[in-house]
Formats: C-alpha cells, structure tokens, sequence
DNA sequence: ATACTTTATGTCATTACTGACATAACATCA
DNA sequence: TGATGTTATGTCAGTAATGACATAAAGTAT
C-alpha cells in the first residue's frame, strides 16, 4: 500500500499494515476501504485538474464543501455511490471509474 | 444497451431509451443506473456460479434473502456500497469489480 | 396435487448517510 | 497587519439505505 495513502488511513482512525493488514481489519474491510480511497484520490485528482475548489464542485453535486473535503479525505461516513456520482459529475465515465478502482496503488501483497 | 437490462430496469419504474435516454433520466443518472446494474449482474453470475442461493448469500453478508434479490434486481434502494460488499464476499477483488463496473454492455450510443 | 426450495416484492423500524452549519487552519496578497 | 480564498473537522437534524418479516410466485421434485 502506498505511504500517502496509508498515512491518511491512519490518521483517520483507520488499521492497515503496510504489508497488508496490520490490525482488526478483515480482507474483505480492507479492499473496500482500499476502493474508497482509490475513488477519493481520483476525485481530488480530477477536481484540481479541472481547477475546481471544493465549494464549486459541492455546488454542483448540490452539497456542501465540508462533504467534499471528506469525499476527498475517505471519511467512514462517505458512502462509494457519493464518491461515484461526483466522478460523474467531473466528467468520469464508468471506464474511467472503473480504472480507478481497481488501481494497483500499492508494493504489497 | 442490452435489451434484458432495459426490460428489468424499466419493470421497475425507470426510463431509459434503447439507444441512449428515452424520457427523463440526466446522462448523469443514465451512468449511474448503468453501472449498478452491471454490478448486479456480476453478484449474480458469481452467486450462480458458486452454486450458492440468495439464501446462504445473504447470511454471509449478514443481510437477508430479500435484500440479495433486490440486489441483484439492481433496485433503487440498493447502494453501490452494497452490492460492493456482495461481489466482495464472493471473493471478487477490486480489479474484478473494476471489470464489471466499466463493462461495456449495449450497442448504442 | 402436495411438499419443498428458491426467488420476487411490499412494508416498516432501526441505522447509516447526507447536507448544512460553525469553526479552525493554512495560504496568498495587499 | 488584515482580508480573502481554500481546505479540514466536529456536530446534528433530516433523509435514504438496511435488515427483517410476510407473502407471493416460480421452479422441482415425488
């Protein structure tokens, strides 16, 4: 898993090994929140392409930027749907969310 | 799109054209719906092909043999995060469920 | 036909998600 | 310095999703 990534898991009250899972995470918790992360990384990565602040895509998704920001930081309480539909609405077609999650974002197993 | 995916979508209350939006539906919503029900249709080709019923699916998801069919029935109160979670549980990784999510699956547009 | 299994659909109480708000932190710029 | 723009985080009322239940429908036997 990469540093980046798992360094915002953690930091968000997340467990997860470098090398797979490190504590109290079943595989099966881990590839979801593996996905999640991955939509999040696209959605900023698409957003800050397009030169958007969170406030003007919240606007578009008719949410908050507050919801953005934890859209982008992979917050337990964003579901995939929301993180989905803003993709969408930046443009992403299902191949382009489907690259995203299944990137390979990691060294580990 | 395919013509079995019109007819169990329409069955169930949405609209969508043969080849690309009929009435009603944004080309947001079109994407979204599309990809739910390919989802669902990857949960039951893995279901079906475990030999496993909507029954002992359902116990290992902690859910129940109604909500599985609702599922796989790709309906509007099933989230993505759900059926994620199913196709998971049927040991699919993120790359399989990056497949089906971005499966091209009609002949228009 | 009866019994059994599986799947489909409607309803509803509980839970999880959502948008909105407040506020903090950080940067950039005059 | 203060003002402005952007992002981060906590909270909470309202809404949508969920599991469970009942029941119907369809299939498979015997």
């Amino acid at each position: 898993m990469e540093k980046a990534k798992q360094k915002r898991l953690e930091a968000r009250g997340w467990r997860v090994g470098s090398a797979g899972t490190f504590l109290k995470l079943s595989p099966e918790e881990v590839a979801l929140v593996e996905m999640k992360v991955n939509l999040s990384q696209a959605l900023r990565a698409r957003r800050e392409a397009r030169g958007l602040s969170q406030l003007t895509l919240a606007k578009r998704l008719r949410s908050s930027q507050s919801r953005v920001a934890k859209m982008e930081a992979a917050d337990r309480t964003v579901s995939i749907d929301l993180l989905v539909r803003g993709l969408v609405i930046l443009g992403a077609k299902p191949r382009d969310i489907a690259r995203a999650l299944g990137r390979e974002t990691g060294a580990a197993a």
